[in-house]
Formats: structure tokens, C-alpha cells, sequence
RNA sequence: GAUCCCGUAGCUCAAUGGAUAGAGCAACUGCCUUCUAAGCAGUAGGUUGCAGGUUCGAGUCCUGCCGGGAUCGCCA
């Protein structure tokens, strides 16, 4: 379904056509002043040098071209403003048929850009043993929230969690518990078929941290880890068993993360389920000729001709044999490829490592892994940072956790509840479900209504606000518009199929119509913040639609039950549009 | 040093090359005896870091400078 602007853009096209002006300037926007025009096109200024004529005449024959083309009284007015804009207002009755239209739309005017064409959205990212915190928010937010657009605009689109499970720190962990427990079978060499080293998420907390230090502070202490590491990777019985079961626990723990937040991936892939295929990999880069031995270390050249700057090589084999992220990340690139045969791979990783991404990415086109055809994109995001500009760290210095960032969320939403004397009649499980659902929708929306590129600020009292441009401002105004409606049908009231339009309800019924294009504009950025910042406008010309105009008491019929409508086409746009976010609107709150 | 990103209201952020640069927070003024005030209406707040250039038109594109951040081979 298109976009009013969309539809009005097929008929300037008509007029550009014939009159000879290039067709290509002829697209329709949302007028950028309101007071003088509901739409506008920009073509008869840029046409005006190669046409030989003044882009104000243009824009005249261009209008009235329309007029003579339209025969369905599409047009309420047509003038020229400033240097040549084409200024279009469109008659009532257009945006109501348009509005007729939506309300029959099974894709509740979300456009179809695909055809379910595979995309592969890598995301989220945890590294085993790690407690998550806040810095695992954005990528697992965006990735989410990118993974839920494109599955609703016609893509098979499958998140991958992508699991930091293989590098360096896995040999840290492992050296340190033979240090600590060196009877344990999986360093005798013994049987470790029934053996249960008990391994919990807090021991794996304290020893992660505390084995990286030591390696840090020792370089004996370090190389026992890098030997672990080699060691686990060629398949040492004992490591792999030890590994397996700290992976576990792991994953255990970040599921709980995820499904608080509502995050969700359909594979668990990680680092280490690909390294069945590197060596196989490995072989064909090197028969290729592109892999070769650079100071010990087996690495492949991806510097081009005319590079600004210096591109290393990607090393796919470190001195001692083991392997990095780099390696294991092409070799999920030939994983995806066999299995999913994508047309697009997108990383929502952490803008710091584009550098890595150029480094794989030119490494994949170079050993023909991955053809052209396929879109590998990099949606990188900024760093998160706190009051002071720096990365963000708790009082105390140190990170703080996901789950305490999510539990003080909640706990402020009951806080609010209590306060705002709401929710008082709901049974305690409906109460805290609210309380759950609006503390996520803070966290998220707070997140997500970002630039993905950008550095921001972390701001704990901001990302928990429940006012103002914020996830639970949409809540609310979606749930009150669900009240409204329950209480029209508890009276018998029931919203129409004909929308009657006045000046009251205008510009909300505008604004829904530019549905498709929002959502289209936001995934062809990779930009969740556009789809946040139209949800909020439509929230609030709501709001403002709702304080001008009583609804239940409109005593003519037909206006009110045009209103009844335009409100649950509203409510049906924002539940939308908040699931496309990853966000749950509750029944009531 | 090289490369990339960023610099917009007191603060946090928006603005496919389009007209008079917009929101939220904070401040101030009003509005709950009719549908949820987590709300609405309004006031105030700007030399878009600086200087040039391209363009009919620049916060946006180009060049230079200033300021901040990131990255630049065996961590991820």
C-alpha cells in the first residue's frame, strides 16, 4: 500500500511526462510548511536550466497540467510558492478513500520491500562467560528492532546472535580452572563423560575478569592462555568438554537477558560453530594464492589500489597457530552463504570496528566467498558514553549490568504506578506486567530514538523517564485510545468505514498516511530512530486530536463514528509501528 | 602522523540539497465536575564550531582551519 505522497508522485510523473520534463524530479513530499500546503514538489526548480525557462512557469504549466489530468478531483488546490515550488493541497474526500483504504489493509500500511529474499542480521554479540551490561544494549536493540522491520516488509530475515565463544579469553578461562582444579578429568586426561564441575554464572564472573587481569599483569600467565586457546581450537577432548559446559551456563544466562528485554534471535550461532570450516577455507585462499605467511602468522593482503589509508591484512592464523575473530567471522560468512544463501548480511556491531569489517568483507569478495550480488553492510553504531563524554561507567567505576538496568526500569515503573494511583484494581500479575512492559519500553525506545551512527549519552534518570518523548508516553496514549474504544462498544458505538474529515482531525489523518514511506526511509538507512521519531508524532497529534474534540459525547452519527475510526486506525498504526520496535503495548495501564 | 566519525537551544537529540532549523528535558503561563493530566494549549530560548567554495537554494555537498572521539597486524 502506498503513501499518499506516493500515489500523488504517480500523477506529477504523468504531468513531468508530458510536458517533457525529466520524471525523475517529479516525487511528491510532505510539505515542510504545513500552514501553506499539505504536500509539495521541488522538480520545476531543478528542471528549469535545462528546460531554458523560469522555474516559476514551469511549476504554473505543471499545475496546470494536473488539473487537466485530474479527472477525480484529487486536487483541492494548486499554487506556486517562493522560487518554484509546486504547492498541493488535496481534497478531503482523497486523504478519506485513502484513509478507507488503510483501515482495509492487511499489512496495516507497512510496505513490502521484498520478496522474501533472505537477510541475515547479526547481532547482540555476548561473549561467553560476561555478564551483559549496558554495552550490549544498542546492538541487541537495533539488531531486534532491524530483524522485526524486515521480517514485516516481506524478508526472511533471521537473526543470529553470533557468540563471542572462541578468541582468547575462552583459553584464559580454561587455563585458570586447570590452575585452580588441576584433578579435575578434563586435565588428567581422566573420564569427564558424568563429571559436573558445577559451574555457575557468578564463578565465571569473578574468574573471567581475574584470568584476563593475571594474563594482563604475566606474560608466563599469558602464554599458558594463548597455548589453552591453540589448544581448544585443534580439538583438545578435555578443553572442548570444559568449554562446552561454561558455554551452557553462558547462554543460560544471556536468554534470561534477552527474554526480559524481548530480544530475540533464531540462531545461536557462535565463533566457534564455524571451525569445522576454516581449515578447509584456509586451504582454498592459499591454493588462490591470496593467503601467505607474513613473521610466522598465515595472513591474506585486502589493502587495494587507491586506498587512502593503510589496510592491513586480515590474519587468519596467529604466530601460534590459533585463530582470531577475523577468521572465524569469514568463516561464518562461507556458513551463512551454504546454509541461507542470503541477499543481504547485515552487523550491528559497534562502530569502532569498521576497520575489522572493511578487513573481512574485502577478504570475502577477494576469495569469491561472498559474490557481489550480496549486500554486506556494516550498520555500525556509536559508542555509548556517560555525563562526562566518556564511555560510560557506573559510580563505582565499573559497568553496569543488564539486569540492574532493567530492574531499577521496573522498579521505578511500579513506583509510578503506586504514585499515579494506576493500576490499583489490576490483579498483582496484570500490575507487574505492566510495570515490566513499561520499564522495557523506556529502556528501548530511550535506545532506539538515537541516530545509529551517533555517540550518546547514557543517562540512567532519562532512559527510566516515563514523560515526554519516551516509550511510555506511547504506551499510554495507545492504551488510552483502547479505552476509548472499549467504552464506544460498551455503548454500542461502532467506528465507520467513511471518514469524514474537519479540521480537528486533518493533520492526524496526513500523518498516518505517510505510513509506508517512514518505515521504508528507516530501513533503507538502517535507521530504527525514524520509525521512533513518526510513532511519537502520531502519538502526539493523537494526543492533540483527542484534547480538541470530545468523541463519545459527538452527537452527529456519522462524525462521530468517522472519529471512532480515524481512532482505531490510530491505535492499530502505533501497535504497530511499537512492534516493529520490539515494543508490547499492555491492555491497560 | 594517517584515516574515519562527530560539533545544531542551558542539557539530550531530530531535520531524503528545499521555503520561517524542529522535538523532549529543565524554566515560565494556563487547563482535570465529559472519553486515563504518564496528558493538552502557550511563552521564552539559535551567527547550526570558524572561514571560504559549489548550487536557483547549504545544518546537509567540497576545501581549509579549530575542538572532541575512534581506529591504525597477532584482543574482541
Amino acid at each position: 500500500m502506498d503513501s499518499l505522497a506516493a500515489k500523488l508522485t504517480t500523477l506529477t510523473e504523468q504531468a513531468f511526462s508530458a510536458l517533457g520534463l525529466p520524471v525523475e524530479h517529479a516525487r511528491v513530499a510532505v510539505s515542510g510548511q504545513a500552514e501553506s500546503a499539505q504536500f509539495q514538489c521541488n522538480g520545476a526548480m531543478p528542471s528549469a536550466k535545462a528546460a531554458k525557462k523560469n522555474p516559476r512557469q514551469i511549476a504554473e504549466e505543471v499545475i496546470a497540467k494536473l488539473q487537466e489530468l485530474d479527472s477525480e478531483g484529487v486536487f483541492a488546490l494548486l499554487s506556486v510558492g517562493g522560487p518554484g515550488f509546486i504547492n498541493i493541497t488535496v481534497a478531503d474526500g482523497f486523504i478519506g478513500s485513502h484513509l478507507t483504504d488503510l483501515a482495509g489493509d492487511q499489512k496495516e500500511g507497512v510496505p513490502k520491500l521484498a520478496k522474501g529474499e533472505t537477510v541475515i542480521i547479526d547481532y547482540g554479540g555476548p561473549n561467553v562467560a560476561k555478564a551483559m551490561h549496558v554495552g550490549h544494549l544498542r546492538s541487541s536493540i537495533i539488531g531486534d528492532a532491524l530483524r522485526r522491520m524486515m521480517l514485516a516488509t516481506g524478508y526472511k530475515a533471521i537473526g543470529d546472535v553470533h557468540l563471542g565463544d572462541w578468541g582468547t579469553p575462552m583459553g584464559q578461562i580454561i587455563s585458570e580452572y586447570e590452575l585452580r582444579h588441576p584433578e579435575w578429568p578434563y586435565f588428567t586426561g581422566g573420564d569427564f563423560s558424568s563429571f559436573d564441575p558445577q559451574i555457575t554464572m557468578v564463578q565465571l564472573e569473578e574468574i573471567y575478569p581475574f584470568a584476563s587481569k593475571a594474563c594482563k599483569d604475566d606474560p608466563e600467565r599469558a602464554e599458558k592462555a594463548r597455548k589453552a586457546t591453540a589448544e581448544l581450537q585443534n580439538g583438545h577432548p578435555g578443553y572442548r568438554a570444559l568449554w562446552t559446559t561454561f558455554v551452557e551456563v553462558s547462554i543460560a544466562g544471556m536468554k534470561n537477558n534477552f527474554d526480559a528485554l524481548g530480544v530475540h534471535f533464531d540462531l545461536w550461532k557462535g565463533e566457534g560453530s564455524v571451525h569445522h570450516l576454516i581449515s578447509l577455507m584456509v586451504e582454498r585462499l592459499k591454493d588462490q594464492g591470496f593467503a601467505r605467511e607474513d613473521d610466522g602468522a598465515l595472513v591474506i593482503d585486502v589493502a587495494l589500489e587507491g586506498d587512502k589509508k593503510e589496510i592491513p591484512p586480515l590474519i587468519l592464523y596467529k604466530r601460534d597457530g590459533a585463530v582470531m575473530y577475523g577468521t572465524t567471522d569469514l568463516a561464518t560468512l562461507v556458513d551463512r552463504m551454504n546454509e541461507n544463501h542470503p541477499s543481504k548480511i547485515i552487523y550491528v556491531v559497534d562502530q569502532r570496528q569498521s576497520l575489522h569489517f572493511e578487513q573481512v568483507f574485502r577478504a570475502a569478495r577477494k576469495g569469491g566467498i561472498v559474490p557481489e550480488s550480496v549486500e554486506l553492510t556494516h550498520a555500525g553504531f556509536g559508542t555509548m558514553n556517560g555525563p562526562d563524554g566518556k564511555p560510560f561507567k557506573t559510580r563505582a567505576g565499573g559497568v553496569m549490568k543488564l539486569e540492574d538496568l532493567i530492574g531499577m526500569g521496573v522498579e521505578k515503573a511500579r513506583e509510578r504506578l503506586r504514585e499515579a494511583k494506576l493500576a490499583e484494581d489490576m490483579p498483582p500479575k496484570e500490575k507487574e506486567d505492566v510495570a515490566h512492559k513499561v520499564a522495557i519500553a523506556a529502556i528501548k525506545f530511550a535506545d532506539l530514538q538515537n541516530n545509529r551512527v551517533a555517540d550518546y549519552v547514557f543517562d540512567l534518570d532519562r532512559m527510566t523517564a516515563f514523560e515526554g518523548k519516551t516509550g511510555p508516553y506511547l504506551l499510554y496514549q495507545a492504551v488510552r485510545i483502547n479505552s476509548l474504544l472499549k467504552k464506544a462498544a460498551e455503548q454500542g458505538m461502532k467506528p465507520g468505514t467513511e471518514f469524514s474529515l474537519q479540521d480537528e482531525e486533518r493533520p492526524l489523518a496526513l500523518l498516518l498516511s505517510e505510513m509506508p514511506d517512514q518505515i521504508a526511509q528507516a530501513l533503507k538507512n538502517y535507521s530504527p530512530h525514524i520509525v521512533c521519531d513518526y510513532a511519537y508524532r502520531v502519538a502526539q497529534e493523537f494526543s492533540s486530536f483527542y484534547g480538541n474534540c470530545h468523541i463519545l459525547s459527538e452527537t452527529d452519527e456519522v462524525l462521530r463514528n468517522s472519529r471512532l475510526a480515524l481512532c482505531a486506525l490510530t491505535a492499530r498504526h502505533l501497535r504497530t509501528l511499537l512492534a516493529l520496535l520490539g515494543i508490547e503495548v499492555p491492555e491497560r495501564m
